[in-house]
DNA sequence: TGAGATTTGTCCGTATGTATG
DNA sequence: CCATACATACGGACAAATCTC
């Protein structure tokens, strides 16, 4: 399932890291399942035309991201790891939405500081440009794996503090229903997809060309007031986002 | 506006295509508006940390893409930087979506067959595994340029035919009224981001190390019998989606 | 008109990384 | 492990085009 594809050279993406990600593309669909192992290095050699020094730089490079077990004179091992699936809807809230597909779930505040606002965050929260908000940093962990590193920017003096809550309880929805808010709806989000930058390297702990999701998302009150914008970045290897209508 | 990042060695992606994605990160999300142009190479090789013939060697890749124009005295001048916005709602539709996003839009059957289903696509379409379905390549442009590459599974013996409707007007929702579906609903969208395979970069028309944003999406009648399954690939330098709420 | 500054375009050589056999 | 070929990245120097004063 796997073929039907050479590989291309002089392209500014070194032939072993494009076929690592194939083949990291191929475990997540499950085209390997039946063996659990990764084909023999001589044959990923013959079906991507390539030597076969190449194929074993590109799994060391698996191995290193802790994917692939290479065990001599039995083959390549896979550690399969699912993808997160994230649903967004008119009701999307983190914990929830992760629910049951990881054991351990928490959000740490990395900083917090308060900030005149851009045009685009005084744009999507309706307050002029200038006027002074939150701005919450956080990362939140899925058994011990980064899941998402998020920006947050919540209108002032309404959620003044805010921060300090949702340090103690890791939990934005818990955080809020202190400030009142009982309830909130997700009003709009947009989804895009670049390439990891240097900040994502560290906080998620990716490696370069690799991809990350980014959502813009717009909270608002029942009363459709707007009580949080965020930008938030999600590893694509681990992370999938569903929208149910 | 796009400081903050040394660029990493020895990752396998080249320096020269790790600045080009970053410059066309900058350039999307309007950083050099102001000017029009990029930054002078000099000043562009400084804050990446790298010689100025690796920053020439990206700004040569983004001239190729159609992104810039360089001029020589003047600098080099950015000639697209918009971003298809594709909603995502319960009333979905492509060519309403895009609007008047672009002036030309296109719709092209590559190829269409009868075919057993898949155990995801039976999942999908409510049917027993094996049972035949018709399957539909096709590929839809903006303005010349390619902006989704989908894969579409309809129910047998209701759409027999529905192929050649679809080649003929290039749109999924004229088809469909031609076979008495008045309208449909997107029941459920997943969204995932990966590596773009060989078959993208023909297609449409990537580079290898390129993001393609995958969508799998389920639309159904107004009697909540599915209708149509649809896996979709979106080149994500040009795209992404917004869900409203 | 012209001199100087700025910016892209092209050449040289050299060291290191990537890919093959 | 070796040897070989090519791509990548760096450093420097200068040419060509454009703008400003």
């Amino acid at each position: 399932m796997n073929d039907s594809g050479l590989v291309r050279r002089q392209s500014g993406v070194a032939l072993w890291r494009q076929i690592a990600d194939r083949i990291r593309a191929a475990i997540a669909d499950g085209s390997y399942d039946e063996t659990g192992m990764v084909p023999p290095e001589t044959v990923l050699a013959a079906d991507f035309g390539v030597n076969r020094h190449t194929v074993r730089a590109a799994l060391s490079a698996l191995t290193q991201e802790g994917m692939l077990r290479p065990v001599q004179g039995v083959g390549t091992l896979i550690l399969r790891r699912e993808r997160l699936n994230f649903p967004i809807s008119r009701r999307t809230r983190f914990t929830e939405g992760i629910g049951t597909q990881a054991r351990e779930l928490s959000g740490h505040v990395l900083d917090h500081a308060e900030e005149p606002a851009s045009a685009v965050v005084a744009a999507a929260l309706d307050v002029a440009p200038g006027t002074p908000v939150l701005r919450i940093e956080s990362l939140r962990m899925a058994d011990a794996r980064a899941v998402s590193r998020s920006t947050a920017w919540y209108p002032l003096p309404r959620f003044r503090g805010i921060a300090d809550v949702y340090a103690r309880t890791g939990s934005v929805t818990a955080a809020l229903k202190d400030f009142a808010v009982e309830d909130y709806v997700r009003v709009k989000t947009e989804i895009s997809a670049v390439h990891a930058e240097p900040g994502d390297l560290s906080d998620l702990g990716l490696a370069p060309g690799a991809i990350v999701l980014v959502t813009a998302a717009l909270n608002a009150d029942p009363h459709g007031l707007p009580i949080q914008y965020a930008v938030s970045r999600f590893p694509a290897d681990r992370v999938q986002f569903t929208v149910e209508g």
